[in-house]
DNA sequence: AAATAGATTAGAATAATTCTAATGTGTTGA
DNA sequence: TCAACACATTAGAATTATTCTAATCTATTT
């Protein structure tokens, strides 16, 4: 049994054609109960290992990027030097171990309320992000 | 009259050697009232229009690691595909202006208090930033 | 002032991302 | 049903970003 179908139709919903390298991708990313970090590099490496035929480096980050603007991924900014994707889509802020570079889901519940006193005139806030970088106890 | 002797000092005092590339990139970034907002590649542009003398890029960036090594450059968290780094090494958070990909200082007495509740054991906070991200209103 | 050790630079190599020509898919109309 | 067209998608090639390392420079010791 499996779930292709499921993803055809969702793909489908999002006016995107359910292709043969965005439903493995979706296998991927959506077929898993807890949320799922990751970068384009360790997806390639996932993709490479579970797939049976080849997906090109390019068309993973076409559709990364496809999948985030239709709203099914979200992009976490991290000063390092690639890019970390999250299947969690709601508000939702992260922890970075620095010692392992892996990130970690912090609830919305799990912070309190923040309030940004300085407004820019003529501008609209979109979203907060609050990012908490930690480390080993050396 | 020039600055130059004091960036010597500075570069010194912190085990640096004083080299014609390192002062020429203190003069830019550090011979300034406001602080000041750049990516490697802008400052590469400043550079060749500023510098009579070459700096190649890989020289630029080491400059810039170094100087956030010695805490004198703040490395800054955008998704965005460039490195985004602040002369102002203070605790303080951001607005991004998405419309402009420019960055604008938050200072820490503008936002209130962040409190996390949850924590991961075994280790230990570095950091807490947040990013605001902001757009021209449509 | 020459020799040495180690720091620094910058061209070359690699890695990350985007561009675009080729290919594939869905739709329309005969 | 099935061309043929219009547009979406893929993936190799090109570009851009970053790192590596051999060559060069600087400070120190004698």
């Amino acid at each position: 049994m499996n779930n292709n179908h499921i993803f055809t139709e969702k793909l489908r919903t999002s006016g995107l054609r359910p292709t043969r390298q965005r439903i493995e991708i979706c296998k991927l990313l959506f077929d898993r109960k807890d949320t799922f970090h990751f970068t384009i590099n360790s997806l390639k490496n996932i993709l490479e290992n579970n797939s049976s035929r080849k997906i090109s480096l390019a068309t993973i980050y076409n559709t990364v990027h496809t999948f985030k603007k239709k709203g099914y991924l979200k992009e976490i900014s991290i000063n390092s030097d690639k890019s970390y994707f999250d299947t969690n889509v709601l508000n939702h802020h992260h922890f970075f171990n620095e010692s392992t570079n892996e990130l970690i889901d912090l609830k919305d519940s799990e912070v309190d309320n923040i309030k940004i006193k300085k407004t820019i005139p003529g501008k609209k806030v979109k979203s907060i992000e609050i990012l908490v970088k930690i480390a080993n106890n050396k």
